[in-house]
DNA sequence: GCATTATGTCAACATGACTGACGTAATTGT
DNA sequence: ACAATTACGTCAGTCATGTTGACATAATGC
């Protein structure tokens, strides 16, 4: 067990970044970790939990604007996408305006299993803030925020609705 | 290419705690990403980096401890300790109070790598925390040490180097 | 009509995770 | 001293998720 002999060697008094290059790493663990009692219950992994999600939160996403968000290729899309279609929690319509595009919609069961699992991080996520302190909130969102490669910003402040957007196409 | 239509139906004003879901996948996957081109150079991958951090920033540090770390079990951990002993990255030695023991130490190269990429992923949080503002170093610290696993919190609290540890064996 | 776009799919492969089983050496407990 | 436990290694098989490259189809846009 003992391991408290190696702490002071090389980190006497780390320097913020450091430190929170780990703890990115130990918050990211255990916030994905949350999901999996759940997804395992329907034969799913942490990618279907991620294209799930997204879709909910973004009804009428496309194919092109999943792989955008994920950065992943198509292959590896089209399987967990094709799982959660065939299962039905996931629905594809033909888009009206450009009917090559496949618009992405949850079922009533799909938005029950993203509800559910959505409400399991933001217990821990709630929980994190509360012991943080009252500017929590929106400092852990600014800074996340910043950690985002600059170029998808926009991407993401759509999707995660926090900029003042108002309508659309 | 035009998402926005769909960025309001179901996210009119995002609380915060669904905004930090999304936003931690999107900075985690751009944090990650940013080693990705130098652990190509040598054939490694992330599980490598993950290992190879961990030890240089806690020399001495033995197998058992690495899979509490981790998480993820010996044959796992096997497979990338071995890519990186045989490269010469890593140094094991048993050890000296209980022989069975490996107690890892990066070596000289290994510890050339590690300050490369550690050096790439500090650049991203430091200038994520010079965009956040004064207390953002504090309260984002505090943060993600509250979305830890309450369980593991003195286990990371001493690898992290952020509790006032003094000594030890 | 023809180039481009959005998407699907097949094949082959790499990485990194898993379980289960077994082996060995060293330590600990009685 | 001997037995149980511990720390670690390893073999064998599997699974989830990522990759590249190539090719097919249908719809769009000029």
């Amino acid at each position: 067990m003992a391991a408290a002999r190696h702490a002071p060697v090389t980190a006497p008094a780390a320097p913020p970044a450091l430190a929170l290059i780990e703890l990115l790493f130990f918050a990211y663990r255990d916030f994905v970790g949350d999901a999996d009692e759940v997804l395992q219950r329907y034969g799913f992994g942490r990618a279907h939990h991620r294209v799930l999600h997204f879709v909910n939160r973004n009804p009428g996403m496309t194919v092109a604007e999943l792989l955008a968000v994920l950065k992943i290729t198509k292959q590896s899309l089209g399987r967990v996408l094709r799982d959660l279609v065939e299962q039905g929690f996931i629905d594809a319509r033909a888009g009206t305006r450009d009917r090559r595009q496949r618009l992405l919609h949850v079922t009533e069961r799909g938005r029950g299993l993203a509800r559910e699992l959505m409400a399991l991080q933001a217990a821990r996520i709630e929980r994190a803030l509360a012991e943080t302190g009252p500017e929590g909130a929106e400092i852990a969102t600014a800074f996340l925020r910043a950690m985002v490669e600059p170029g998808d910003r926009p991407l993401v402040a759509r999707l995660v609705g926090l900029d003042g957007v108002a309508a659309g196409g």
